[in-house]
DNA sequence: ACCTGAACACCGTTCAAGT
DNA sequence: ACCTGAACACCGTTCAAGT
């Protein structure tokens, strides 16, 4: 949103070259803002060192050896700070949901973003610990280690951030709206014979299901949907807390 | 896998250039093969129709007007037939089972296709309702209906096809070993102080949890991590279901 | 109906050279 | 240390023209 930063003092500003001044920071800054403007797709290097008003090898000597590696830095400055969002006083479960569910709005800062967090390996790096320390010590305090760790945290995070991913996956770059009209036309075509339970569904669902629809949750609300799913998810976690041997049942 | 089907003989071959007698499916099966052996990041229409031994343009004649027509194509030809492995004599809570078991063993023959799937809405149109029929018809024995219904539904795709598409998420683009080098050595350096449980958590569970990995679920098995997801999340579904009003409680 | 060939407007990335 | 300018090897997409 915000332009570069000009109180960044913090620049030497030697050569005569080195008057434009950027910051690794200010060009991730960037970056995102083009993103949230123009989407992933539209993005490109070229295009971002034009709103710069530098050479495209500049981005490459502050941020590293490729595109993907500036998909990484965007990532780390969205999941960044997640782990302040967690009271540290409360039960594990709670814990846990405030995480996800700070983790959910800050990916809803910036949609366009989403598919570098949950369809980009590189994305999901080592970047910042912060918060993946605090998933790890609320199972920890539930009472999960090893094989069970293993899979309480993957289910929690492939859950809970692949429906984020799904919910934020773009549409088609169209500039006019013919594939939302195309779509949606189709949607009342449906056979109500072949599929009976989705033609008796769509009035109702239409565009707000994953799959039949013609917005994404940049548009439509899925805080409901996202609402059960963290519930079912912690609470079948907590029921599985409870069975493990070496704890007593966790409140929750 | 296969090369084009040469038994296909419905093709009429009037005129002369017609003798390349390219299939629209034949087209997007090409695609799949090359995605499948170079990676979702290295394919490109030019490659795929000199694999082909055609000029580029054919590609726009036989399969629609962009790259991400092909992709929806491709997408369809995937989750295909998906409703086919379930067993319409099980109980509801089985029946979702085996169509998300099938869905995850679908994607998991062609790994790369995978952000496909998890991060484009154009592929996950109405492509195919066959296999969203089975969803919307099992929630519906299950006594779902209006809000209850699209919450279980999102809840349902959105956890468990959003696991998928994490568990696959592509490592980034490198001829050499440097990237897993790389991240493998980092975790290895994690800080005790700061990051007490990750750094406790990562011998037994480095490379097999998410966004603490170097390889995706097509080199590592998620097979568990799902199955606990699964189970929670059926059995979550299996419990508000029997406290719907309208509804005796759901066997499962 | 199906395909070719060439063209247009872009890309990501690298590298010598400047200050 | 930071930036420019030009170059290389590609892209996706379109369109007239061929058979």
């Amino acid at each position: 949103m915000s332009r570069l930063s000009e109180t960044d003092t913090a620049k030497p500003l030697r050569g005569r070259a080195a008057a434009v001044g950027l910051t690794r920071a200010q060009v991730v800054e960037a970056a995102i803002a083009q993103i949230d403007a123009k989407g992933l797709s539209a993005f490109s290097l070229r295009e971002l060192a034009r709103s710069l008003g530098v050479s495209p090898a500049v981005i490459y000597w502050h941020v590293g050896g490729s595109k993907e590696d500036l998909f990484a830095a965007i990532a780390a400055t969205i999941t960044g700070g997640l782990a302040a969002a967690q009271d540290p006083q409360a039960p594990w479960t709670e814990r846990l949901k405030q995480v996800f569910h700070a983790y959910r709005a800050a990916v809803h800062r910036h949609p366009n973003i989403s598919p570098l967090l949950g369809a980009q390996m590189k994305s999901n790096g080592v970047a910042n610990l912060d918060w993946i320390e605090t998933v790890l010590a609320a199972l920890h305090d539930g009472g999960f280690e090893g094989a069970a760790l293993r899979d309480a945290f993957n289910a929690l995070i492939g859950g809970l951030c692949g429906f984020v991913t799904m919910e934020l996956a773009p549409a088609p770059a169209s500039e006019d709206g013919s594939w939302e009209n195309r779509i949606s036309q189709r949607m009342a075509e449906v056979d109500a014979e072949a599929y009976p339970l989705t033609q008796a569904a769509l009035p109702q669902l239409a565009n707000r299901i994953f799959v039949l629809r013609w917005q994404n949750g940049a548009d439509v609300s899925y805080d409901e949907s996202f609402a059960v799913l963290l519930d079912i998810l912690i609470g079948g976690i907590a029921v599985r807390a409870a069975t493990l041997s070496h704890k007593e049942p966790a409140h929750g």
